[in-house]
DNA sequence: GAGGTTAATTGACAAATGTCAATTGGGCTG
DNA sequence: CAGCCCAATTGACATTTGTCAATTAACCTC
């Protein structure tokens, strides 16, 4: 059953710099038409092709982002949390080029399209915020092509564990954010062959034990990867 | 030596989408400040990694966008007349993802970024069309990565063929509209996989010969291409 | 703690694709 | 028209990655 967002939440929201800049009044109007629901595990949000009615926040949880062609399924992204997906299709109108499931138990906010984008034509400063998270969501995906044209599956594996490294900033380091088979899947790889690039990296300081990941001295796996902040970094 | 506008590559600029709706007096002011230039075949517009002082667009001739890594290089797009290209780094301040160099002689318009955000800021009409223009650039986008991690090289050439075939619309074929050593690139494989490919399909129903394309009967070709709007149609 | 289920690893082999070099074809210039 | 240069094709082989199946590990429920 829908619920309507509590006050905590209205906050949390308010926060992303989406919504920061709105004014009051549009962000008022906008949470009393939005949703909240809490949703299972593997719990199908969106379907690619569908038209985009809502627009998703995931509060808590996960969400995976998918796509499928000819009994072939490839993971695309995963959204944690505060976070929106896939606004292009909400703001535009169009039909969904992805699909979203949820990973686990996962709180969501749904935000009718027409309300976003009857407000995206009055308020300002939500255009422009729009704006800027689109381009940074296509800048993202474009480091992400970059990263599986120019790189092998292994370059590609060891990249991702040198940025989540820098990303946790542990010495002892850190846990693989997902299931090692969507990692697969996300790097464009087959779970047999993650398995088999984890283990090629032991040579290069990696050591992986279950989620746990510890590299203790990476200048072999950075002279390996080779890490740019052109494909690497989220926010450059 | 850059020159000022003509009247008639205004007018092929006021044309576009993005600037179709821009007021007038934003419009105007945004060609004082414009330059146009031609360029001989193979001369880099810009750089990956570095600031984005021009917003370019195509008038004459063509564009390749490509990226590099560790002595690797990929064809990332081709951009043909009369169409801008990376919108996102100018509108964003942000640095190149992508590189850009002529493939045939060219002649392109300079919009300083400076301007570009200006009007952004002032012209609603005009951050509307932006939006617009970013949500079909990152869809794009999305379909490219679906194209690379669902297909094998076989399907991705395929399919490209089944499009440009659609696209022309001659029952006589097509020509190719680049050379097949970038076509390979953009496909995500070697000239010489290409080659292959190019011949693995004659049983389809591809006859190729030069640059010339004809699929008499594409049944069988469809087939194996499986075509889905959500990753071949741009305009989906 | 046992049993069941799913994830992950491992082995063996297949397929897809890349690399390198030689040859052929096409286009351009003098 | 000849020569040169570059694009494309082809052959042989290497590498990367996928597939399939068996085994092991991990997690959860009763």
């Amino acid at each position: 059953m829908p619920l309507r967002t509590s006050q905590n939440e209205s906050d949390e929201l308010r926060k992303l710099d989406l919504f920061s800049d709105m004014e009051d009044v549009h962000f008022e109007a906008l949470m009393r038409g939005a949703y909240v629901q809490n949703f299972p595990p593997a719990i199908e949000l969106i379907h690619e092709g569908e038209p985009s009615d809502f627009l998703h926040v995931v509060l808590e949880g996960s969400v995976e982002l998918f796509a499928g062609w000819n009994e072939r399924e490839t993971t695309m992204a995963t959204v944690r949390p505060v976070s929106t997906f896939i606004l292009a299709a909400s703001i535009k109108d169009a039909p969904y080029l992805m699909s979203a499931r949820t990973v686990e138990k996962s709180r969501i906010i749904l935000l009718p399209s027409s309300d976003v984008r009857a407000i995206f034509d009055e308020d300002q400063a939500f255009a422009r915020a729009v704006v800027t998270e689109l381009a940074q969501c296509y800048r993202h995906v474009v480091k992400n092509t970059k990263n599986l044209k120019l790189r092998t599956s292994l370059e590609r594996l060891a990249n991702y564990l040198i940025r989540q490294s820098e990303v946790s900033a542990e010495p002892t380091g850190f846990d693989l954010p997902i299931e090692k088979r969507r990692l697969a899947s996300y790097l464009g790889m087959t779970p047999e062959n993650l398995s088999r690039a984890i283990k090629a990296l032991q040579p290069y300081g990696v050591t992986v034990t279950g989620q746990h990941v510890s590299i203790p001295d990476d200048r072999d796996l950075r002279h390996l990867a080779s890490p740019t902040p052109l494909i690497d970094d989220p926010k450059h």
